[in-house]
RNA sequence: UCCUCGGUAGCUCAAUGGUAGAGCAUCCGGCUGUUAACCGGAGGGUUGUAAGUUCGAAUCUUACCCGAGGAGCCA
């Protein structure tokens, strides 16, 4: 039988299913990441992406020249695997390749991340390496599924996926630091935030949201900051504050649920304790920023009613609740100038800002949106912006304005606070921040 | 931007004014059931940069560079 026939005949899997073919011969494609040798036996741990197996083989069992090959092997080294599949209690997954063949594919010269530990700044310059590790691998899965998640959430819900724009002509909300790029003979900025955009979408479909990246030249150095990071936004027309928290916590309860019940080896990788996703259950308390900051004040933290909360303020509320917690009613000062005034007290503003549990702070920011004409044109000249930016997005005001409501919801965030993470520069492949725009 | 902490071998760290070390990684040798395998050996350094104090500086002083954590702001 010629090599080539040998090869046709012997399927290529994944190592994910290996545990279902015991007894098979198999063709393994991956990499090396450890190899213990004993002299006259050695084994192979190999990951392929969907999983790592341990493969051994002895000297008998190899040609002179695989086994001398095999003993040359280093990590990150890249192979094809031939053999049969037994099962082996003492392995994880409960399954061994007998390797009958190998193939170096590529031999790696010494790889910078070595199984023992490494500082964060190490990691950080090798995340291009550091992704194949299997916590990172675990996070980003889980990432893939939250977003999964809210895809089909938001489709359910009947609401239909628009893109914004990711170049814009001006600032979004006015307030946050822009990146500015040239256009060609203009200048352009890179968006912070779809949501102008989707409240036109919405007075066309309906029920919108957009998932993209948002940019934000802010110089924060937090655990919970990214300069370039990626965000639902959904925007529902007749729909009023109330209407969109309940959306908030529907589309939270599902997430969780879902990350759970499809991601739960990835949960154990990263050793997340998931009894405490397992009691995210709506409902959520929902809290009016007055309340809040009697909440704050009984605890003794001196809080000067009309400011914003910080990120210690956020922890002293959250961490009274095992769930998410809406904090709703901002005053109108603090909130972005589109935000819809409280008709009980002008003062505050139909909005709400969702907090994670465990100190992981605000992962959804939302409310009602300004449907009056004018009032809208006040906000503008009171936040110093120019009116002439914002003509098409006062049109929406001008033909059919009705009451819609919206949110954005930080992917980022959020997959930190259902992993689990220190800090969110685990949470999507390359991140981008303060200081570190490589790799 | 501000506050705090840090930078020593490829990596993680030790050495607190007196000859710069260990573990891992790498290379060589040994071992037929290992699990971050183990055992023996070897190579590996302008102690972030520059200046200063001192007989002598990784160690003390100053400036700068780089990074980490936090604040503000926000998803």
């Amino acid at each position: 039988m010629s090599e080539e026939t040998a090869a046709s005949a012997t399927p290529w899997i994944r190592i994910h299913e290996a545990g279902t073919r015991i007894g098979q011969s198999v063709e393994i494609r991956g990499w090396v990441t450890h190899r213990r040798s004993s002299g006259k036996i050695q084994f192979l741990v190999v990951r392929d992406g969907s999983g790592e197996m341990q493969c051994v083989a002895g000297v008998r069992d190899l040609s002179a020249g695989q086994w001398e090959a095999s003993q040359a092997l280093t990590q990150e080294s890249a192979v094809v695997l031939r053999g049969t599949l037994k099962a082996d209690a003492r392995q994880v997954g409960g399954v061994e390749l007998g390797i009958q063949s190998l193939e170096v594919i590529s031999l790696a010269p010494e790889y910078p991340i070595t199984p023992k530990e490494h500082g964060v700044d190490y990691l950080m310059d090798h995340r291009h390496l550091w992704l194949r590790s299997p916590r990172q691998q675990a996070i980003l899965r889980i990432r893939a599924e939250i977003i999964s998640a809210f895809r089909d959430f938001m489709n359910g819900e009947g609401f239909v996926l628009v893109d914004a724009p990711i170049f814009t002509p001006s600032a979004c909300e006015g307030t946050t630091t822009l990146f500015e790029t040239q256009y060609f003979d203009d200048k352009a900025y890179l968006t912070q935030s779809g949501q102008l955009y989707m409240e036109a979408a919405a007075m066309a479909f309906g029920r919108v949201y957009c998932l993209g990246p948002a940019f934000r030249a802010e110089k924060s150095k937090t655990r919970r900051h990214l300069i370039e990071f990626w965000m639902m936004e959904p925007e529902w027309a007749f729909a009023t504050l109330p209407d969109v928290i309940a959306l908030e916590e529907r589309l939270l309860v599902a997430t969780v649920a879902r990350v759970l019940e499809r991601r739960g080896e990835d949960l154990k990788v990263i050793e997340r304790d998931t009894t405490r996703l397992a009691r995210v259950q709506g409902p959520f308390p929902r809290i009016h920023y007055d309340d809040a900051v009697k909440m704050l004040h009984a605890a003794g933290i001196p809080f000067e009613y009309g400011n914003d909360f910080g990120a210690p303020d956020e922890t002293e509320l959250s961490n009274r609740y095992d769930t998410p917690i809406f904090v709703t009613h901002y005053p109108a000062a603090i909130k972005a100038f589109y935000m819809e005034p409280d008709p009980a007290n002008p003062q505050l503003s139909l909005s709400c800002d969702c907090l994670a549990p465990e100190g992981y702070g605000e992962i959804v920011g939302g409310g009602q949106r300004m449907s009056s004409l004018d009032l809208l044109t006040q906000r503008i000249d009171q936040h110093g912006l120019p009116q002439s930016a914002f003509e098409w997005y006062k049109d929406l005001r001008r033909y059919g304005s009705v009451p819609h409501a919206g949110f954005g919801i930080g992917v980022e965030r959020t997959l930190a606070w259902i992993a689990g993470l220190d800090h969110v520069r685990e949470s999507i492949a390359f991140p981008r921040m303060l200081y570190r725009l490589t790799p």
